[in-house]
DNA sequence: ATTCGTAAAGTTATCGGGAAAGTAAATTTG
DNA sequence: CAAATTTACTTTCCCGATAACTTTACGAAT
């Protein structure tokens, strides 16, 4: 708080020789007050620079106007541009956000929900760290009453909402577009399977191997993380294998950067000697040479979604029923797997 | 707040036929209270599942434990990795973050710093909006008592705290290796002049081609905003009038990725035909082709920075006097700006 | 025995705001 | 014109936690 004395409705009252109910009825625009009062009221707030007291008005209300927001990271494409989302439509509705950052860790995870239960926070949204395991902090949660959103990684949880992206359908697609362009040997870069976007990524891409009838080799399904390096690790491991596919479908786009910057080391070249194409997308995708192909999640949408999920909840609070909503993917296709339009129309040099 | 009842101080107390301020003491461990006490206290807080009431605490502590941070944008690689570590250095430290965005708008800033007032921040961390020009708002806070440290983009005001990067050294290192690289028609890409990062990056510039006496051709000093739109039409712009530099030095990232598109979209080159540096840099810059020389700003620097002031404020409050922290800069080459290093040992093709 | 110091609590008084209920005067109503 | 309403406020009390005192008990010092 702070250290200079502070402006209260207290010493608007005094002033004007009213009770303070009254200052905080006029100032609320309360029709119990004239206009006339309302008006000297709110003029001689201004004047005074008077700044509510947000902890006596929660502590009084049992409310914070405030959503509580957990994410693994922040500096990422996927995860900042959700936020920005999720940030705007909060202001948009006249909410706060108390944001914090887990790291992936599951305990600093643990420790800021809470923090969001003890600032009282009037719901909260979620995405879970690669670690989290234990659900006992979320069903502390729900035990409060407290509406919990989870977004994109989500917990198994009986009532609470779910934003996720159609990883499976998007995944699908993707493997299928592989497929129909000829390609034979496609690998999996994963990420985890425990989180469910690996689960769900995988899912799709073993969906359309089984319906087009490609065997997979589990050789060429790659475990191990949603960052460059992975992709990286995983490009390496195959190439010094000798197994090299014809094709990559990675779980995130950093891990397919880290696969070109791996191809780009061995001296290989993108489409041509391994093609490629990734889920999620990138604000510089543009930039990246050869662009690459990827499956498009709606990151505003996800942000705005699970806001205004929350938002309902609390409004509603006891007729709400927990939703779960998917929100769909778009194949975006650059200057990666285009082998087909390269065949048909082949570029000379 | 939560709609539930809650277990408060007064739940613990009545169980263990003891007073509330006890158990309050107990929980913060207080030497007032015996160890066996305590012990029961924390031991049966922890049965009950006690969540402390923060607006209670700040109400009657007159501190929050939190620091307000306003930022202009967080889907941006420079300030999503100052963010994070302005979460870090702030957790490390025991303190809550409160993060508003303004979005580049002054009047959303404004009801973000009076927002982060009426939560009785015990400090505040601004990065201003590209509009700001009143620093009424900010005169506010220092009335307030409340410690103000501006981050990057800073207004001129006593009593505040600075840190910024040293703009204009990085700028002047980048045109100086441009001209040292034989180059002559030097353009620049100067955002807004406005803004001190704007201001001091020309001013850099301006040096360096002073001190070598290389003149400065006004059509090639553009100003236009921070984004890659504003790169690529500058380019463009040049383009179309048929006065394109042999060299830009950008403002920012984005801006001269704005470049790299335009001069692609034109089919030209980068280094051969026309050679580029930025200032500042990106989580995707290796996967740029031809990579791009940069001046590094320490981003992690700048948020951890910010941070210490901030909190060495709070703790020393009468003491403290307003620092002014400059982050340096380094040169990184990469793959352009190497004329000589080409000239010396040119590439085969 | 009296005073003193101290460990280990207990009491009280807020912190600033707002819901709920009360009151006095003015206005409407039957 | 008395009763019922309405208008415009005022009083009281509580939210949960804590700062600042005060009390109690007990052994040590004088």
């Amino acid at each position: 708080m702070n250290s200079k004395s502070h402006i209260t409705l207290s010493d608007i009252a005094k002033k004007l020789n009213v009770s303070k109910v009254t200052v905080s009825k006029a100032l609320r625009g309360h029709p119990d007050i004239s206009k006339e009062t309302t008006k000297r009221v709110k003029k001689t707030a201004e004047e005074l620079g008077y700044t509510p007291n947000f902890a006596a008005r929660n502590l009084s209300s049992r409310k914070s106007n405030t959503i509580g927001v957990v994410v693994p990271k922040i500096a990422h494409f996927f995860f900042s541009a959700i936020i920005e989302s999720v940030y705007d439509t909060a202001f948009v509705n006249n909410y706060d956000i108390a944001l914090t950052v887990s790291q992936e860790n599951a305990e600093r995870e643990r420790k800021h929900v809470e923090t969001l239960l003890a600032m009282g926070v009037d719901g909260i949204v979620v995405s879970v760290s690669q670690q989290t395991k234990d659900k006992a902090i979320f069903e502390k949660v729900l035990d409060r009453g407290v509406p919990l959103v989870f977004m994109d990684r989500v917990m198994e949880i009986k009532g609470t909402s779910h934003v996720t992206v159609d990883d499976r359908g998007g995944a699908f697609n993707a493997t299928e577009q592989a497929i129909k362009n000829g390609y034979r040997r496609i690998a999996h870069f994963g990420g985890y399977k425990e989180i469910n976007i690996g689960k769900n990524r995988y899912a799709g891409f073993a969906d359309a191997m089984k319906q087009y009838g490609v065997p997979i080799d589990p050789e060429l399904v790659i475990y191990g993380g949603f960052g460059e390096s992975y992709g990286y690790e995983g490009f390496m491991k195959l190439y010094h294998k000798g197994k090299l596919p014809e094709f990559i479908f990675t779980v995130t786009y950093p891990v397919a950067l880290g696969v070109y910057a791996a191809v780009a080391e061995v001296g290989m070249k993108i489409p041509d000697d391994i093609d490629i194409i990734c889920f999620g997308n990138s604000n510089i995708s543009r930039f990246i040479k050869p662009e690459m192909s990827f499956v498009n999640q709606q990151t505003e949408l996800i942000g705005k979604t699970a806001i205004e999920l929350v938002l309902e909840h609390i409004r509603d609070s006891d007729e709400f029923k927990p939703k779960h909503v998917q929100i769909p993917t778009e194949l975006v296709l650059r200057e990666t797997c285009v082998k087909n339009k390269r065949v048909d129309a082949p570029v000379s040099f």
